[in-house]
DNA sequence: CGGCCACCTTGGACGAAGTCTAAAGTCACA
DNA sequence: TGTGACTTTAGACTTCGTCCAAGGTGGCCG
């Protein structure tokens, strides 16, 4: 555990949003101005290992890192802005693929990704 | 309709597969070969615009296209080698998202990824 | 205390995927 | 044939992420 590492793991601790890597770096550089990219990606390639922190692929662009990991939930996503909110629907979507659907697949996760115009957007 | 945008049309159609842009753009010159990434990315979007072919951003890489876009499904990816098939669940997962849940979006579609490990990449 | 080794960090180069742009091509139609 | 609208092209550019070699740091053992 290390300066840098402990200041990455901050900044995902201290905001409940989804940031992108690049945000992550802006806002460790502001607590330690001289941590590099690479150790940015690094420690968040070990959190996302170690089970801390979820990669989530919402858009094409960057991925998003959700510090929420143990807590399962599923995102809703603003098609116009890309707002992202977590929610925790009803039901459970891997009890909805059955058998005969799974290609001998070893099935271990889910993900479901609502999408949507949020309030802001619409109006 | 010109001869490129019949071409890229074509290759989504012969295969029913999810092909990566460069791999349509790849298959797109060995039929007219001065097609350019540029015209394949165009035609790309719009064919995606007009609701003809789905984008999927299974994983971080690049995006993949699927010309299955007329019959609601889901995907089931491999998290070893990528693969990813269409599959059908029961249930509706839009139900599932109370409205105390949907923090006052216009919810209007949803995605499930089911990932796992295929049965190659078990073995 | 001093040396050694393992690990971490850095910065920049590199690569992949995708977007943008200016210029040239193509087509319908009067 | 001339005109204007649209398409295509090639390549430069941007963004996001990974890699790598060099240097730094700290623990541990004698």
């Amino acid at each position: 555990m290390t300066a840098q590492r402990r200041v990455v793991a901050e900044v995902l601790d201290g905001e409940h949003v989804h940031l992108t890597a690049d945000e992550v770096h802006s806002r460790a550089v502001a607590k330690l101005p001289e941590i590099s990219r690479a150790t940015v990606y690094n420690t968040l390639g070990e959190l996302v290992s170690l089970g801390e922190v979820l990669e989530v692929a919402t858009d094409k662009r960057a991925k998003r890192y959700d510090p929420n990991a143990h807590r399962p939930h599923h995102h809703l996503v603003c098609a116009r802005c890309g707002a992202i909110k977590d929610v925790h629907p009803t039901g459970n979507p891997l009890a909805d693929l059955p058998d005969s659907e799974r290609f001998g697949f070893t099935v271990s996760d889910v993900e479901v990704t609502y999408r949507g115009v949020c309030p802001n957007c619409a109006a």
